[in-house]
RNA sequence: GGAGAGAUGGGUGAGUGGCUUAAACCACAGGUUUGCUAAACCUGCGAAGGAAGUAAUUCCUUCCGAGGGUUCGAAUCCCUCUCUCUCCGCCA
């Protein structure tokens, strides 16, 4: 949600950013609209402060029994007023909301401008591509072919973009989510949560899914959803809090499943489980004041980056661009880990600082020398757990189909260093 | 799921139609006093928005869980919903 303040006093930059991410001109709309809704609320207070005077003017008369008949009259003929001005108040701030609901955030200084991925640019580069003697395979046949990672079992429980993980394949996945766990909570000092896996329509719009990307969403029922991240409960546990300003730095995790309908990605790595409708993930959030964010995504970065070089598998840092980036992001990095298999880097986290941006839609603030002021909501991925499963499996697949443990990993298998 | 009781500022909590401009206490901030700490005393202290002004500031509106309604006037009365607590039932 956008500071209306900033837009009517800085016109043209906004109009800027909003091009900058694919939308067309439309600060003189909501200006506009905004001084109708400010002329109505003007008149509106006017005759609701002196519908207060005669009112108690009234009682007044009253107590002392006369007559007050004349002043109550009058009060009548404002009150038929008042309430068109009310009704008229609602539509044009019905109007502003849907509107300013619905425009992106606006790109950090430092993020290039651009289309689509392909102008994203490249921040940097951790370890280098491994080396096999013998041709890499893909991960699902290598799953496939130690029977433990099934399609079929899973599109007759639930249809396609789904998984069952069997045995082995399914005790590293939970071994995974475990050990980004111990390190997040043990060295990089964020706080665990289990948290609801539904939610209501006011945490979603908090953190920027509704109103405008429904379709991509689960429903449950009439009144919940299926969350897509952790970041949507994590984010909105501060909603509508005022923090005092040593509660910050906000620092919290969760192991979620994650729901996505995907609607648009139809036809998109349908093979694998690159792409599912359900997904595991390890969530990392920060609520911090204004002057952090920029230094906070850099370090939520470093501890995303911190899983993958524990695992000793090679990445690559994205900065996204202007078009490519996320709605409530002001700027993205994305982790892409090598798949030797597939022999492509493939995104395995989204860092995101969101600004002010969320924090706005969700009303948390923090008190600094007696003002109330706007905190900044950062989330990224630590990592999402089935594509680390992935680049495991094909990093550290073996010529006889077997697969290594990772070091890392080998505590949560017994000490074991094969799957 | 059934029955009952609740929801008031950062916290506790008073307020059952106009005397509330939401009391009081606690917490918090500033000050006075005392040799320091402590204590005592004094002062200040919710949020969102609008109007005027260069500004400090002043005036006004709204908000007592949410949304409707009654009334000249609602924290207070009525309706709907949400959540919390207690008891019962069911259940992992």
């Amino acid at each position: 949600m956008h500071n209306i303040n900033y837009i009517r006093s800085n016109s043209i930059e906004f109009d800027n950013a909003m091009k900058l991410r694919g939308e067309s001109k439309i600060s003189s709309k909501i200006i506009e609209i905004d001084k109708e809704k400010r002329e109505t609320q003007t008149i509106l207070q006017n005759l609701l402060a002196e519908r207060n005077k005669i009112s108690k003017k009234i009682g007044e008369i009253k107590s002392k029994n006369l007559d007050a008949s004349a002043e109550m009259k009058n009060v009548d003929e404002i009150k038929t007023k008042i309430n068109t001005l009310k009704e008229l108040e609602q539509i044009k701030d019905n109007e502003l909301n849907s509107i300013l609901l619905r425009l992106p955030n606006i790109p950090h200084q430092s993020v290039p401008f651009g289309k689509d991925e392909n102008d994203n640019t490249l921040y940097k580069e951790w370890g280098s591509k491994p080396n096999f003697n013998f041709e890499p395979k893909m991960h699902y046949e290598i799953g496939e072919n130690m029977g433990l990672i099934n399609f079929d079992l899973a599109s007759k429980l639930s249809g396609s973009r789904f998984v069952v993980l069997k045995n082995q394949i399914s005790k590293l996945e939970r071994a995974i989510s475990n050990f980004m766990l111990d390190k997040h909570t043990e060295e990089n000092g964020y706080a665990e949560y289990s948290l609801p896996f539904l939610v209501k329509n006011e945490s979603l719009i908090g953190t920027g899914q509704l109103p405008k990307f429904g379709e991509d969403l689960f429903t449950a029922g009439d009144e919940h959803w299926l969350i897509p991240t952790a970041e949507v409960p994590l984010t909105n546990l501060v909603r509508n809090e005022i923090l005092n300003v040593n509660q910050l730095p906000i620092r919290s995790t969760s192991y979620t499943p994650c729901f996505r309908s995907e609607a648009g990605a139809a036809g998109k790595d349908t093979r694998g489980m690159l792409r599912q409708h359900q997904f595991t993930k390890v969530e990392l959030v920060s609520i911090v004041e204004p002057e952090q964010s920029d230094q906070e995504l850099e370090r939520m970065l470093t501890c995303a980056e911190s899983i993958l070089k524990d695992l000793n598998i090679h990445y690559r840092i994205m900065t996204l661009c202007s078009g490519d980036m996320g709605f409530s992001a002001s700027k993205t990095y994305d982790i892409e880990v090598w798949l030797p298999g597939e022999g492509k880097y493939r995104e395995i986290s989204s860092c995101s600082n969101c600004s002010d941006f969320q924090a706005r839609r969700m009303n948390t603030r923090y008190k600094s020398n007696d003002k109330n002021i706007f905190v900044h909501t950062l989330n990224g991925s630590g990592l999402a757990v089935g594509r680390t499963l992935i680049a495991i499996l094909e990093n550290y697949q073996m010529e006889d189909g077997n697969v290594k443990i990772p070091e890392v990993l080998q505590k949560y298998f017994n000490n074991k260093t094969l799957l």
